[in-house]
RNA sequence: GUCCCCGUCGUCUAGAGGCCCAGGACUCCGGCUUUUCAAGCCGGCAACACGGGUUCGAAUCCCGUCGGGGAUACCA
């Protein structure tokens, strides 16, 4: 038997979270086995459904390099055969005609639960004649689900997990106007779909009980169930738009790298052995449903960063300047020139080890576009005070004159003029690295003055130094 | 209210009766390294919700309590 699975969004927001760890499952269950992924759009809700959250849940799966086999299924396209579907049970006697008003149906609830008993519709008209019914009510069909006994699922995460008949009242398949429910909908295309492996939110765990039923009702084969547990808020509570219910869009526009979530994601409720850190290959062929946990996990933006970082690092330095480039033209309110570039990728390698996000990138390699003359934060000021700004005026007549523009040799001269200066490197490097990057911190700047070239090294310097005593030049001529 | 699920360091988790006075990762705190910041390496703090059983022996099995979550729609 070929493994099927789907993901079943409905296209009321972007692809949350939870969602987009629900379809990574699925999506890695069905390539684990060699089996196929659909994707189905449930958007039977008309008044919540919008084609920009369609968009949303596509660009999303594609971020996050999910791909489905086949084209979506829009689930609303296929109201026809659901209502066949009911239709059939209704000359089966598994279904029937109810009649009720919306007002009767709120009266029965709130009986049912003032006297302490499972809330819901008393089956009324199960076996009523419908020419008794009233007029101008339009009937709507519901389930004659079994009333005794009970129903029980096996679910390969949950266990075994069983309720009594009686807390479950006849659901409605088909609505007064004739559309579909949700519970009759998925049930009819998970089975027209072949979906053999249902693996979803376990908010979704007591709707599986009324599904049984259905299958049972219509004698098709039940799928084996997966219910995952939610994804939390940091705080413990439903996940809100505060924390990670945000969609996958946010998390790229935030600097997160696809290949991180990922690897966030498939660790959260899921585990094999000690194993943190792992390229999606290794997520597929490990993946499995037992090693999936019981208890719902909590959304951690920490653990996500420092997996950025990792996977940050490991990145191409070409794909990173590619990436960063919109970032770094938007700061720069124009566009990055060829040597602006350059630098940045040929940077990059150093670059990337000090940043936890793209947007921590794009801001730290932002100095080697700046327009002159840079603007300096203030430790870096605090750097270049008399005394800084006198010192490298020396260095700058140094550096002039150095025979050979490569980051070794500027270092050498460097060592060797703080020794003879009686100071420490630092004592140079800092006053440099505050002229040169406008930041007390950055890659290594010997490496940064390579990539900037004599003169603009030069002028740079100069920017902030020109008000400076003349320059006192030692016995050797370089710095 | 009723039904269902869950409960190991702050967080993600390993653990499927003795290998656990509980291991790894993130965070945090030290140290080494060091031109800054990172990275890297070394080290540290930190948990079996609670109470009863069962057993020679329980984080692991059973019951209860408490806590958290979900479901109770002509939403999906």
């Amino acid at each position: 038997m070929t493994v099927v699975t789907r993901f079943a969004p409905s296209p009321t927001g972007f692809l949350h979270i939870g969602g987009a760890r629900t379809a990574l499952f699925n999506w890695l269950f069905a390539r684990h086995h060699g089996g196929q992924f659909h994707l189905r759009i449930e958007d039977t809700d008309r008044a919540r459904s919008t084609p920009e959250a369609v968009e949303a849940i596509f660009d999303g799966l594609r971020w996050l390099g999910i791909d489905w086999d086949g084209e979506a299924v829009f689930q609303f396209a296929r109201a026809a055969r659901h209502a066949e579907v009911a239709r059939q049970l209704v000359a089966q006697g598994n279904a029937y005609l109810c009649y009720c008003t919306p007002e009767e149906l709120a009266r029965m609830r709130e009986e049912a639960r003032r006297d302490g008993r499972p809330a819901g519709y008393d089956g009324r008209w199960r076996d009523r004649d419908p020419a008794t019914a009233p007029a101008g009510v339009a009937p709507v069909v519901r389930l004659k689900a079994p009333r005794e006994g009970e129903t029980v699922i096996q679910d390969r995460v949950q266990g075994e997990v069983r309720v009594a008949n009686d807390q479950l009242d006849d659901m409605v398949m088909l609505r007064g106007d004739g559309t579909p429910t949700y519970m009759l909908s998925v049930v009819v295309d998970d089975h027209d779909m072949g979906v053999t492996h249902i693996i979803r939110g376990d908010d979704h765990l007591t709707n599986a009980f009324r599904q049984t039923q259905i299958y049972r009702a219509m004698g098709w084969e039940v799928p084996e169930f997966a219910h995952i547990p939610l994804i939390h808020g940091p705080d413990g509570a439903k996940l809100s738009k505060r924390h990670g219910a945000l969609g996958a869009e946010a998390y790229r526009d935030m600097g997160f790298l696809p290949e991180a979530m990922r690897n966030y994601l498939v660790r959260l409720g899921w585990g094999h052995g000690d194993d943190e850190i792992f390229p999606t290959e290794r997520a597929i062929e490990w993946f499995d449903l037992e090693g999936v946990g019981r208890s719902p996990s909590r959304f951690d933006m920490a653990k996500l960063t420092s997996l950025n970082a990792h996977y940050l690092r490991e990145a191409g330095d070409d794909r990173l300047a590619d990436l960063i480039r919109p970032r770094v033209e938007a700061a720069l309110g124009r566009p990055l020139d060829g040597i602006g570039a350059s630098r940045i990728r040929g940077g990059m390698a150093s670059l990337k080890v000090r940043a936890r996000t793209l947007l921590e990138l794009a801001d730290s390699a932002l100095f080697y576009a700046r327009s002159r003359p840079l603007v300096l934060d203030d430790k870096a000021r605090r750097q270049l005070d008399e005394a800084g700004r006198a010192l490298l005026a020396t260095v700058a007549a140094g550096l002039a004159a150095a025979p050979e523009w490569t980051a070794r040799v500027l270092e050498e001269d460097a060592r060797r003029r703080a020794e003879d200066q009686g100071l420490k490197l630092g004592g140079i490097a800092q006053p440099l690295r505050a002229a040169l990057t406008g930041s007390t911190t950055s890659p290594p700047i010997f490496e940064v003055m390579e990539l900037l070239g004599r003169d603009e090294t030069l002028a740079r310097i100069g920017d902030v130094v020109e008000f400076c005593t003349a320059p006192k030049y030692n016995k050797t001529g370089t710095v």
